[in-house]
DNA sequence: CTTGGAAAGTCAACAAGGCTGACATAAAAT
DNA sequence: ATTTTATGTCAGCCTTGTTGACTTTCCAAG
């Protein structure tokens, strides 16, 4: 790996701070994040869809019955931008918009069975990627993994993701 | 962490395995990503510029010289694409393309003391929020992350980043 | 009950940054 | 001499983001 060796003195070095070392790590995300998107990008592609879609599909299908504002907040586009995404799964009965019971103003989206049945094949795709990667590394690696990516998350960001991730599910 | 607790027996437990796991793996990396490029891009939607911009100066700053082919196979990209934005920055005095002294088709590529100062910037913000991140979760976390994103990459890009990794820099 | 404002949706226009296809030039390789 | 490679460029298209303006619906406070 090259790291290790220490200086002078050895013990409690900080030499995984660098920038080089940091300039590695960028690189690793920048490369990774490629790998991440890749395989369901491939099924993608086949069909009339792009990575907008895929964010949404995930997304509802881990909160059933969220908001449209809901998922703007999550996703951090416009309204207009999610909009176009969300009318055309709607359109394409991958997603039903429900109008609220308590306030009637709000929509809450579901997906359909055809929704599902496409959001599982997304993610299988992309958790056999994730599984193989954690696999090869190990658990205490994986516990690493989500430490430095947790900390690199924007504070706002970080509170939606912990939400989810102390909850049941 | 939630974590740990493993099974009856506990050892060498497989729950970090779990497709719930590996759903709050998808989700950190997509929360992560955006964090990791909030920064630069903060800087670049103030200038003319934008994300593709900060990936050509990157590379060319970590391999001076490097031919506009290896930028694009790097990259990932067409090379319309890549000439769009290397023909602005070149307009604009970031970059200097130079002429091959072996081989005249080939063009290296040199970033100006403009194109460094800009480059620098775009780094040390990015490198910023990765320091924060890697000094709160410590050396033995970072281990881990860059055995899991580098596990994550396609192989052909994995080559690519160990090449750099291993090299003297 | 009226009105203010929030939530949602829609239309139009635009930009960045991907893509394909076609074509031009220069130089290396065969 | 011919073919292949490296690069650049023009034109056109798509996805996904943006802003701004405007409407409808409907809750809630005055």
């Amino acid at each position: 790996m090259a790291e290790g060796g220490a200086g002078p003195g050895g013990g409690e070095s900080l030499l995984f701070l660098t920038d080089e070392q940091l300039r590695k790590g960028i690189e690793a995300m920048f490369f990774a994040y490629r790998g991440f998107t890749a395989d369901p990008d491939r099924i993608l592609e086949s069909k009339e869809y792009g990575r907008a879609h895929h964010r949404a599909l995930h997304f509802i299908h881990r909160s059933p019955g969220t908001t449209v504002n809901n998922l703007l907040s999550i996703l951090g586009v416009t309204k207009q931008s999610l909009n176009r995404v969300l009318r055309t799964l709607i359109e394409d009965g991958l997603v039903e918009s429900r109008v609220g019971r308590k306030d009637k103003r709000e929509r809450h989206l579901f997906l359909t069975t055809t929704g599902d049945a496409l959001e599982r094949e997304l993610s299988e795709a992309q958790r056999g990627r994730m599984r193989a990667a954690y696999r090869a590394a190990g658990p205490q690696a994986v516990a690493g993994f989500r430490q430095v990516l947790e900390a690199m998350m924007e504070p706002e960001m970080r509170r939606q993701y912990q939400t989810l991730r102390d909850a049941g599910l």
